[in-house]
DNA sequence: CTCCCTGCAAACTATTTGCACCGTC
DNA sequence: GACGGTGCAAATAGTTTGCAGGGAG
């Protein structure tokens, strides 16, 4: 079974766990978030459920993305410009590197990440739960576009 | 000569080295920034600007704002779900640590930050010219009233 | 058979824009 | 005096909501 399989399980066990009921557009918007390698946005989800929903609106879209972000199965990246990007793959907070001229985004391994949280939390007294780090710049593919 | 003033002067040439015009509302705009020891949303801008300048209106403040960003004046938080905020002390990416309770922003020291983003070139090769790094939890006085 | 979910349109909110008048340079 | 800035109102864009009908459990 792949992987993308065994996402889709997760997610479908986690709707059903928490009493959502599995109907056909929830299960294809599953289905975009568990598939996609990258991290799309609420368009590029509506553009990939509607060639089997022709009828699908936009809000039923949102409303299913928040349903997951409250049940913890997907992760809003958070982008105030301009689109906002969701992860359904790694459903928990993690580093992101950002191509700001094509968009492509990246989940870098980052070892120093724990120390740092520890550190901060020494350092300030907070009890931190939740981050966001994300680095912009430009991808190798661009670079050598230039 | 108070660190405040220092930074509104900086702000204030910077603003005239880009021919922009110094009117009394933008000045006032700067020295809240400039002042603030917070990290102020537009709505926390426009209520202290307000008392002075009681016909000024939040276009006016957006407007400066965007002015202030696009000169390397002031930094844009970016935080997506509810309130823009904004830095006018350090116009620069640096981490921040949010209480989700009270929104305190504090700016703490985080050496590791120079080396992460070497390693994050070496690793992925991209090119990284910014960066947002914001830690979320809860602040030592917000524990204490719990 | 009971509700939750969907899909449409309308509502909302933060931000941006157009434009006439005003004030800095 | 010229022209950039202000302030008002209207426009915009992304997201959310209300509601009636449809389908999952």
């Amino acid at each position: 079974m792949s992987d993308p399989e065994i996402r889709l399980r997760k997610m479908v066990e986690a709707l059903r766990e928490n009493q959502y009921r599995i109907t056909p557009q929830r299960l294809a918007i599953l289905k975009v978030l568990a598939e996609s390698k990258g991290h799309p946005s609420v368009e590029s989800i509506y553009a990939q459920v509607k060639p089997n929903f022709p009828t699908t609106s936009l809000a039923t879209i949102y409303k299913n993305v928040t349903v997951l972000k409250e049940i913890g199965q997907v992760l809003e990246l958070g982008f105030s410009d301009d689109s906002n990007r969701y992860d359904g793959n790694k459903p928990y907070d993690h580093p992101h590197v950002v191509c700001v001229r094509c968009k492509k985004i990246l989940d870098p391994d980052v070892a120093a990440l724990k120390d740092m949280t520890q550190e901060l939390m020494r350092e300030t007294g907070f009890t931190i739960t939740r981050h966001r780090l994300d680095f912009f710049g430009i991808c190798p593919d661009c670079q050598a576009k230039e």
